[in-house]
DNA sequence: ATGGCAGATTTATATGATAACCAGATAAAT
DNA sequence: ATTTATCTGGTTATCATATAAATCTGCCAT
């Protein structure tokens, strides 16, 4: 059935479900951008935009509605709504549309190396001795998910994490804690498509690279750490980025955008 | 009246402006974590939230409006709410709650830090012949703005901008984009506070240390740019640091949480 | 000038109705 | 037997209207 394998790329959903309320939404945004109106400037009121756009006021309701959850607008009853004082940070989104290509994996675990490989330095040179210890478990309880045979990808995590709480910034775990949603499920596809002969090996050398990471850590010598963390990443790229030849256009087929 | 300056820190909203629709997505979204609910799992309907809340229909709307907006459910005219395929990975915030106080401050420039000196290198390493002239075209306007006295914040975040595009990895300008919004206005409060005299001989180290990067990116020197990206970066960590110090309580209050 | 009060304005919430849409069952046509 | 058309019940989308609550504005008394 080649011939239909794509049907689903070229008949694509009819139309983006088209939706009033986020068409709305967008627009007001635009609004808000265009006309460069300054944080604390007063939007129209719901009446006017009624008005004006043709619309009712449910949907200028929920699209206002939407626009608050993303901090651009604020309201206040009896009042107005407002541009936000913070409007200029409203939430940060991974630049993906859809579910992300193999590329854009990669692009992603390169974003995280560079805050990993800084925030193993950040540990190493000034970790808390409890954190410290929480690394060291961390990379137990992986030693001891790999003796009973599993892929330990929870614990590899929560390893990578206690680095990153060891910092004692927490911005980097909390940032970590975003970029792991999108690379973990895929790590697991790597696993479960490996042939489990090669699998061993490839957990152990995994693992050497953790012990590695851990004791330049442990042993406070930041340098050491950067070139172990470095080395490790940089490998987990080099084996998604083999995997995904291998699986060829199976596993991550290219976007038609 | 340096008695009113900051008045508008010390005297916050009293109270957090409670909204129920706010409330109610909240709900649902705890109902959603705490019952588990998978990508895909239906959500009740609205009559039933309506009776099981006791809220009006148009509340529920717009709060699973606001949840929509935020990628964690989608809704399906005629089908009903569903947990959206993708809802872990929500919009990423820094973990702030209000303006940032400058221990955050740090805290962000430290992880714009790590992201940055990885794109030095990736910039000296692999980045473009035009890229490479982008950056120095940006240096060039740096050094234009400050002969005009400007004190080229614009231009110095583009000349980061630059180096971060020049790793053809678009994630980091995009990241880089969007950490700046929380640190820029800070810059202009340094350079705005700062003495006049000071900051001629400051704004000339500043721009030596632009050059040195960029020379070593345009040579292909990757250790040397990480290095001097991580030196420039550093030094301005301790400019605002010192100066976070001299402002003493004035320019940024500890929070009352 | 200051404080308070009344009325107008605006958002918040509630309610009911209609249209568009979906999923499944059933009937009809091929 | 398979596909297509139609029906039916349920759900969201949108509209319209009404009431409540908060806020703003101007006037007035002190």
């Amino acid at each position: 059935m080649p011939k239909h394998s794509d049907v689903g790329l070229v008949l694509q959903p009819v139309a983006p479900p088209r939706n009033l309320s986020r068409e709305i939404a967008e627009r007001i945004a635009a609004h808000i951008a265009g006309a460069k109106l300054a944080p604390g400037a007063k939007l129209p009121t719901e009446q006017e935009m009624v008005a004006a756009m043709g619309v009712s006021r449910t949907v200028v309701r929920e699209a206002v509605a939407a626009l608050r959850a993303d901090g651009l607008v604020v309201t206040r009853q009896g009042a107005g709504a407002f541009v936000a004082p913070d409007a200029d940070r409203r939430p940060f989104r991974l630049a993906l549309d859809g579910l992300p290509s193999i590329a854009e994996v990669l692009e992603i675990m390169e974003l995280r190396a560079s805050v990993e490989v800084e925030a193993a330095v950040l540990a190493a040179s000034r970790g808390s001795a409890k954190a410290r210890r929480r690394i060291a478990q961390a990379l137990a309880r992986i030693d001891k998910a790999l003796r009973r045979g599993e892929a330990a990808i929870e614990e590899d995590f929560a390893f990578h994490r206690a680095i990153a709480a060891a910092t004692g910034n927490p911005q980097f775990p909390h940032f970590l804690e975003y970029l792991g949603r999108f690379i973990i499920p895929r790590q697991s596809i790597r696993v479960a498509a490996h042939r489990p002969e090669g699998q061993r090996a490839y957990l152990e050398t995994f693992q050497r690279e953790h012990v590695a990471i851990c004791e330049s850590i442990l042993a406070g010598d930041a340098e050491r750490a950067r070139d172990a963390m470095r080395q490790h990443l940089g490998n987990s790229q080099a084996r998604y980025r083999r995997l995904a030849a291998e699986a060829g256009g199976l596993a991550g087929r290219k976007k038609q955008a």
